[in-house]
DNA sequence: TTTGACTCTATACTTCGGTATAGAGTGGAT
DNA sequence: ATCCACTCTATACCGAAGTATAGAGTCAAA
């Protein structure tokens, strides 16, 4: 199977196919006389991991430590379970952060004189903040 | 005043103060005989209210839009508003996708037989997942 | 006057996840 | 034999928000 086939049944572009490849998280195969690369059927799957993978959230460079960990280890479930315990706690870290920048603004919206929160008041009503400081 | 006593006073780097004024986030200013920036005190307000801002979770193209409603609207409120409105539709948005992702992982840690999320067991025990689909 | 710190422009590099293009070669059907 | 679709590599580009560098010019103090 070339490259377009597997692109097309996996639901992805050519060049992201190569791009996996460059980056290490899809294997080089063998090539024909003409240097196509010749895919077998698993490839397929292996792509949808990835974009189903990608879909939970993990970057591409988590994925191919992932696809990694399977490789050298397969039946061990542990390395896996802590690559994701980790990055529950990175997005857990992400929607605090997001949620402060939320209410943030909100605050600003309520409370327009509140000069400690993002200050939509003095961006149009009271000129520059702290201008004389030093 | 020139462009290092902004920056350091600002508390960013020179660069970061040329990159404000090439994206329209900061005015042009008068040169002086030798081509160097000539700044006044207010240019350090405007620096830091964009690094607030920024913390806020605006990015620069938002900022910038804040900014031209400011220099264009003095004392009208309500184009802003709008734009703190559109930023916290979005930020919820991207809360919500995230809290999706970290159920979607932290479901595929408790429940491993279940090949409709995260197949973290997938992935360590049971090969690839539609291998033959068509 | 010479040094050192500063400034100028322009360009390239970074991360992420790709897309787009050029220029060359290949496969298969007509 | 020719055509078209496909593939190959290599390179450049996108947005975001900068940082880093090169090469040139400027300013002020010793």
């Amino acid at each position: 199977m070339r490259i377009g086939e597997v692109a097309t049944r996996a639901g992805v572009s050519v060049q992201a196919v190569r791009l996996y490849e460059r980056l290490g998280i899809l294997k080089r195969v063998e090539r024909l006389r003409s240097g196509y690369r010749d895919y077998s059927a698993d490839t397929i799957a292996r792509v949808r991991f990835i974009k189903r993978a990608q879909h939970h959230g993990f970057t591409l460079s988590e994925i191919k430590s992932l696809s990694d960990l399977r490789d050298a280890e397969r039946g061990h479930i542990e390395p896996a379970r802590r690559l994701a315990e980790a990055k529950i706690e990175s997005l857990d870290a992400q929607i605090k952060r997001l949620e402060a920048q939320r209410n943030a603004i909100a605050h600003g919206l309520d409370c327009c004189q509140c000069s400690e929160m993002f200050p939509l008041c003095l961006l149009t009503q009271f000129g520059e903040p702290d201008a004389n400081d030093d």
